[in-house]
RNA sequence: GGCCCGUUCGUCUAGCGGUUGAGGACACCGCCCUCUCAAGGCGGAGGUCACGGGUUCGAAUCCCGUACGGGCUACCA
């Protein structure tokens, strides 16, 4: 096989849409990242194409398997999925950088046949003094090509006397500025001169990131290139690189970065900056790749709630934004809220179970034990909850033995005004012992009539009772509480309130 | 230093030369609903479209410059 045998061939013909995320696993998944991600494979989907997962691994100092593992996961739990990679497979295998070395070899042998690399003996310290020579001049600060010089002899002799070395690309004297159109940015073009004959290939043999990462998409044939604002500069010197290997030359587009709220790069600073801490502090996938989705890239303007199924048919690189977006707690916060009340009752009740089972306060077969009651509680927590971790202080007064009333609640209620409490609580009790059926029709015929009981505004009458099922100022609806609650503890949690009150 | 890019309400954005007195969403404020909190409904405030020059009958929209911000400038990715 011929190096050129495992590149496209060059062709005017449209190639079916194929694109790839590439992670470099030397941390987990982070937003930007994950916005990648989703961008590549919503356009993947709505061109009918295909999405490729491939794992960048070149740097082998900072990549390790748990990051692998991590990037992996946290894609899955953002309900992406990708046609080849790791788990998948594919014919365009391996999907690994470091299985890929061959292609590496063949890809520079292709290059020097082209006449397109060369072998620079340069040491670090040279390199250093050449760098700061030339940005002293104040020109542009690459490799001044000196190891071009150099006969194939002389290389030749150097290499086998064991002198180390790496391979340079050799940029065509004349070559011109560097143009492309990209589909985010516009057309972008390079002057010949601020690209100089970067590395290839490694002392050691390795690829660098601008040469493994070209090559692997020209020869897994991606036909765009959706990455980070920060590859914009490294875009010439790829398309100098399929250049040499005659290789198509996919289209580009170049994402803005993601800022955090104050406008500067997104940092552990501002928060969660990898998702699944996302998951953890209980955000829905959905919501997530919503907010994300719609961070640089709009449908229409208008339309906020944007669904999987709507990203997969109508995403489109057009409406990609080109500055970079500041990241918004808040609005990430409230879209969770739109995914948390748009749920089915169960699937929500089976949430809610399992972050309440997490926390100790039911065993984690609650639901198929008694669904009708979590069916009565869910669509109650839905409506309050932004994040699933709202779930537990919510319907905590549900699942404990006994209440004890907070600061506010005695500051605003117990304390302000004990006579009012002790007669409310009273009325309520006798209301209460009398219900015959306790379900909440029955329940709220009992206390309907409450205000005119205690003579106080309804506000005032049912704050008391609210503090002693819940011991708190704020609660679910207090009738359905109750029923939830059950006759014999809502009786007992309004004596013992009772009991602690001071004599009147 | 050099090379590239960006700049519309606090934030995310719509806008591709006239139909825009710049539209939507989050956040904020008010009212309604109401047993609290939410949710929901209604309404409000908030932008001299970074600035300065052009081009044009007409510019947020096109061109040039300035300022500010960002990226790259490694045998990192």
């Amino acid at each position: 096989m011929t190096p050129t045998d495992v590149l496209p061939a060059k062709s005017d013909g449209a190639r079916p849409v194929r694109v790839r995320f590439a992670p470099s696993p030397t941390g987990s998944l982070h937003l930007g990242g994950a916005r990648t991600a989703i961008y590549n494979w919503a356009f993947a989907r709505a061109c009918s194409g295909s999405f490729i997962l491939r794992i960048d691994d070149t740097d082998p100092e900072r990549s390790t398997p748990e990051n692998i593992a991590q990037i992996i996961s946290a894609l899955q739990w953002l309900g992406i999925d990708w046609d080849e990679g790791p788990v998948a497979g594919g014919d365009y295998g391996p999907y690994f950088q470091t299985e890929r070395a061959a292609t590496y070899v063949q890809a520079l042998e292709t290059l020097r046949a082209n006449g397109w690399a060369y072998r620079c003996f340069c040491t670090p310290a040279e390199l250093a003094l050449m760098r700061e020579a030339a940005r002293a001049k104040g020109g542009s600060s690459g490799y001044d090509g000196s190891c071009r010089a150099l006969s194939e002899e002389q290389s030749q002799a150097r290499a086998d006397a064991g002198e180390p070395f790496v391979w340079r690309l050799k940029i065509p004297a004349d070559h011109g500025p560097i143009a492309f159109d990209d589909a985010v940015c516009g057309h972008t073009e390079f002057p010949e001169d601020s690209v100089d004959d970067f590395v290839l290939v490694r002392s050691d043999g390795s690829p660098t990131y601008n040469f493994a990462s070209i090559v692997d998409d020209a020869t897994m044939a991606i036909t765009h290139v959706i990455r980070g604002n920060d590859h914009v500069s490294n875009t010439p010197k790829q398309i100098l690189v399929l250049e040499g290997l005659g290789a198509q030359i996919p289209t580009f587009a170049h994402l803005s970065m993601i800022n955090g709220p104050d406008g500067k790069k997104l940092s552990k600073r501002h928060g969660s900056t990898g998702v699944e801490e996302y998951a953890d502090k209980g955000y829905l996938p959905e919501a997530l790749m919503n907010y994300l989705a719609l961070l640089g890239w709009s449908l229409d303007g208008e339309t906020t709630l944007i669904d999987a199924d709507t990203l997969k048919t109508r995403f489109s690189l057009e409406h990609v934004a080109k500055r970079p977006a500041n990241f918004d707690f808040a609005k990430l916060t409230w879209m969770n809220g739109e995914y948390l009340r748009a749920m089915e009752t169960d699937q929500f009740a089976q949430l809610m179970v399992e972050r309440l089972a997490r926390e100790g306060l039911c065993p984690p077969d609650d639901f198929a034990r008694r669904p009708d009651w979590y069916q009565a509680l869910a669509p109650m927590v839905s409506e309050r909850a932004k994040l699933l971790t709202d779930i537990a202080p919510i319907t905590r007064f549900l699942f404990v033995d006994v209440v004890k009333p907070d600061e506010t609640a005695r500051a605003k209620v117990l304390d302000k005004d004990p006579e009012l409490v002790q007669r409310a609580l009273r009325a309520t009790l006798e209301a209460l012992e009398a219900v015959e059926i306790w379900d909440v029709a029955h329940i709220e015929a009992a206390m309907a009539d409450l205000p005119d009981v205690v003579d106080a505004k309804p506000r005032l009458a049912y704050q008391p009772l609210r503090v002693a099922i819940a011991g708190s100022t704020v609660s679910l609806p207090l009738n359905e509480s109750m029923e939830l609650l059950g006759r014999e503890k809502t009786l007992a949690r309004i004596r013992t309130l009772l009991q602690t009150m001071p004599e009147a």
